[in-house]
This record gives structure tokens, C-alpha cells and sequence, in this order.
DNA sequence: AAAATCACTTGCATTTTGCAAGTAAATTAA
DNA sequence: TTAATTTACTTGCAAAATGCAAGTGATTTT
């Protein structure tokens, strides 16, 4: 199905831009209903298997799983890493300009605390965002900056 | 094609979440290529018509916009106005759970600014955000909450 | 009255998503 | 050592979504 020329052909489509719209051509890269999933499995839990992608509350294919993987590694918010324990396993962690998503997913939770119910887990987290957000954004950044 | 029981069924399916996670939840609304331009225009015009909509730079297809103006309707993130000089006209504009998303607007801006080559129109709107992120934020939503 | 505009709707081809089975390489269990 | 299991994908297929462009009924303009 998707072999490398096929790919190469989506991410260039990728490339070109509907418009010089700062908005729009972030869309391009993360505007769909899984990407800022992964990113937020990543920024909580550092490095993770695509088994670990796998297995989140919301139940990813296998086939998107692996297609917003290329995709987001291409255009470089996450890099793979060689496991310490397996050669079978693969890591995946953000980069810097993955990273720098953090400001967005923190403000998606301000937006969706005041909108949707939420379980105590997620209250707790958001309140503590809510304490000081330039604080939670800068150590969760350095958190993850560092190796 | 989409008629009232067809819409019905897909507005009650994004009710289902995925997940209780507020990211997730928030993708079910508004994480696709489009919605969120939609958010960005009514933003930066306060009331548009769907032909307005569909004059932008994107060039959104008119049963796309069609389909993301109900969705969003139905979210009770925009409404629709009756246009003060003609029938035929429909204008929307933001809600205060609309408004609320600018946040989110603001840094996609400012991480895209950080990795996106913009245009000088693009890029002094970021300046000015930069000068004071918190007060440009709660500016345009005041602007945006006032008849 | 005819033509143009408006907010959608529709037909159709293409693309994407989602389910579930498949595959080759690596690892673990027997 | 062999067999079974795990791993990261890949594949086949049906359903759903997207995108192009024409269509439609109501309203407005010429």
C-alpha cells in the first residue's frame, strides 16, 4: 500500500502549502485527529514503543499509528531511538520542535477544562497547570530537553 | 446526502468520546485540517458570511465549510446572525466557547512562527503578540465578546 | 422578467480511516 | 534447538471523508 515512493509523494504534498498562513500550515503537519494524541503520550511519558502508542484509552490503527509516525518523525517533532534492551523495540521521543508543542496541548487542556467533564486525574493535572502555566510549560520543557 | 437523521447520527457519534482525556475530546471537535481556520477568520473578522468562508487562501470546498459550520454550530462554538441587509446572507461569529479557543490560536502562531518561513503581514501579528502574549489575548477576546 | 448571488446540496472519483489479518525479524519459552 | 510469542509494521477491504464541480431553490440585482 504505502511503499517509499508513495510516501515521498504525501509528504511532499506535505511540503507545498495551502497558504503562507502560520495556522494552516501547522494543520498540514498535526491537523488531524491523532497527531496532538501521540504528541501528548510523548510529552507525559518521555519515550515510548509504538506497542505503548498502541495501547492508549482511545484504541489507534495500527495503519494510522504507523502512517502519523513517518509522518511526524519526516517532519521532524519526533525522532526514533535505538531501544537499550531490544532490537525488536523501538523508542520514540519528541524533539526540540516537538517540544514546543507543549504551550499548545496546554492550552487545549485550559480550553477543554472549561468545556467537557473531566475525571480527577485530569482535574488535578490542569489545576496544577493552573497554579503558574509559564512554570509547568518551562519544566515540562526542560524536563524533556534533557537526555 | 446529509439530511437531518444523517447529521443527527454524526453529531451524536462525536458526543461518544474516545477517551476522557481533554485533548482527545477537543480533537473529536475541532481536530481536522479546517475547523480551526474557521476559528482564525471569525477571530480576525468577528462576523463572516459562508461566502466570505469560502473566499480564503485555503480555497476550503463548499461542502466541507458547509459540514464544519454545522459542527461547530452544533459544538456551540460559532452562531449563525441574520445578516442586517439581506435574507439570502447568513453571518457567523464566534461564541464565548469559540473565543475561548484564541489561546490555542496564539501559540499554534507562535510555534509556527518558530519553524515556518512567514510573510511580513504574518510575522509583524506575532511581534505584536510577543510584546505582551497575555494582554493580546485578552484584548481580542474582549473585542470579540462586545456586540 | 432575466440574470446574478446566496447558502448550501449532490454526484462522483479519490483519499483516508478503521478493522482485522498478515509478515519478517527478534525474543522468549519449551 | 525448535516452537511459540512479541515486535513493528504492512496489507486487503469496506466504510467514511475529502475535493471537484455542477446543481438547486430562495433572494437580490440588473
Amino acid at each position: 500500500m504505502q511503499n517509499a515512493s508513495d510516501f515521498t509523494i504525501d509528504f511532499m504534498k506535505a511540503l507545498k502549502r495551502r497558504s503562507q498562513c502560520p495556522i494552516s500550515s501547522s494543520l498540514e503537519i498535526w491537523g488531524d485527529k491523532w497527531s496532538l494524541l501521540i504528541i501528548r503520550d510523548l510529552m507525559f511519558n518521555k519515550k515510548l514503543t509504538y506497542g505503548d502508542l498502541l495501547k492508549t484509552e482511545e484504541k489507534i490503527s495500527t495503519n494510522i499509528l504507523a502512517n502519523r509516525l513517518v509522518m511526524l518523525e519526516n517532519h521532524g517533532l519526533i525522532q526514533k531511538l535505538v531501544h537499550p534492551e531490544s532490537k525488536a523495540k523501538v523508542l520514540y521521543q519528541l524533539t526540540p520542535k516537538g517540544v514546543d508543542l507543549i504551550p499548545v496541548i496546554v492550552e487545549i487542556n485550559l480550553w477543554a477544562e472549561k468545556y467537557f467533564t473531566l475525571t480527577e486525574e485530569k482535574k488535578s493535572l490542569i489545576k496544577e497547570i493552573k497554579m503558574d502555566k509559564e512554570k509547568f510549560i518551562l519544566d515540562s520543557m526542560n524536563s524533556l530537553l534533557q537526555p
